[in-house]
DNA sequence: CAGTGGTCTAGACCACGGA
DNA sequence: CCGTGGTCTAGACCACTGC
């Protein structure tokens, strides 16, 4: 079992200090020579360290120290920007998609919609430090912000409920699986299909117990740590 | 990319019925003979269906059809047999380790105990439908629960604590995260190392706030979805 | 354009599971 | 004891990245 002694080795070299989170590391070719062993068994290797969340890579590009995964805390709203902030990360936000339609069967079950309702589609990729980490799909009740591509949609979506539309959210529910990227999401944020992928599923009511928001947001799985306390 | 033709090939069949969930694949060379194929590209298919949770393997045994998910909520304490029995499932567990020692690292420091304190170390074995789905490493204070070893450990503990020690749990904090199995947990689930896990930490404290029991859940990812609610 | 990662072939040996 | 999954070798071609 060659691929374990070759993980424990890089894993040695990055608690060691000498491989710093965000490094690229050497070509499959070359630590393929320097474990004295083929591509196909290191690649063994590797993807076990990824499935470890130890490293990640980016499609084509190659294989990276991974960071410190980012802390979401399920109990109170959060968004990115400013959780990552307070953890002394940066990050940045790219609108992929945004247009207004019909629901699609999936946000008129998620959000128990009449028929024919209209939605506002939004997709955006998240980047923490540079490297894209999320990417999320947001249906939204077009009826409560009918304006609402009209603003700045990269910026957090609440405030613009909030100050625009006088919306605020008062429940929240999570589903949360542990699935990999199918190819669209993959490669929206230079990962590989089957790369393994955290899920998390949002849904937001106002205070009138109707949902006005679903969101899915589809993390690398070493991006992000859970954090959840429940009070009986 | 053969072996996406290959992935999709296995999950029609699954869609159609043609495979039921629990059914045992045919073997790895009868499968690329029949995809007209190599073994490794083969299992290059196979793990791909592993991380999306379609299929997963049983260490040297095969691979088998996943079955649905258990869904736990957070937001309740749960025991996973009556969760699995609300589901239409049978849960059981076996114990592996049960013992009385001094605190570990790793527990002192999640219980925030003083030194040299004492604790019961207890590892357990958990099976759904016969099947190991969760492998639970479990540090309770030994100061408040000192015989807890006498009783049958292979049952909900919470009910234990509450009947002979008449201690309840007000507060539980979880951290969820995404990584893969270690040798010694794969193998008491009879799975791979380095197949993709979903660890659950669970932390229970008492009424005046004491950590009282800390629980390391380790899943087969594709065998559990979890549930948050949150509200404002 | 060179080098890289992604994909694939056609074999091989071993240790373990199940009959 | 047979067949299986786990592991490994030594190549190959292609499309894309980054210079």
């Amino acid at each position: 079992m060659q691929y374990i002694k070759i993980k424990d080795t890089i894993v040695e070299q990055i608690q060691s200090g000498l491989l710093a989170a965000g490094t690229k590391l050497p070509s499959e070719r070359k630590l393929a020579e320097s474990f004295k062993t083929t591509r196909v068994t290191l690649r063994e290797a590797l993807s076990l360290l990824e499935a470890e969340g130890v490293i990640f890579r980016e499609d084509r590009r190659g294989w990276f120290i991974a960071e410190r995964p980012i802390q979401l805390d399920l109990m109170s709203a959060y968004h990115i920007h400013t959780v990552a902030q307070a953890q002394g990360k940066s990050a940045s936000t790219d609108v992929v998609v945004s247009k207004t339609v019909m629901a699609n069967k999936e946000a008129a079950e998620k959000m128990a919609l009449p028929p024919f309702s209209e939605i506002h589609h939004i997709e955006r990729t998240h980047l923490v430090d540079g490297r894209p980490v999320m990417y999320a799909i947001h249906y939204v009740r077009a009826d409560s912000t009918p304006s609402l591509l009209d603003h700045d949609i990269s910026q957090d979506l609440s405030v613009i409920f909030a100050n625009t539309f006088h919306l605020r959210f008062a429940q929240c529910t999570y589903g949360v699986a542990s699935t990999s990227f199918d190819k669209e999401i993959a490669q929206a944020l230079r990962a590989t299909a089957g790369a393994p992928a955290l899920l998390i599923a949002r849904t937001h009511a106002d205070i009138d117990g109707v949902v006005q928001e679903v969101v899915l947001e589809h993390w690398r799985h070493n991006a992000v740590a859970l954090n959840v306390s429940a009070g009986f």
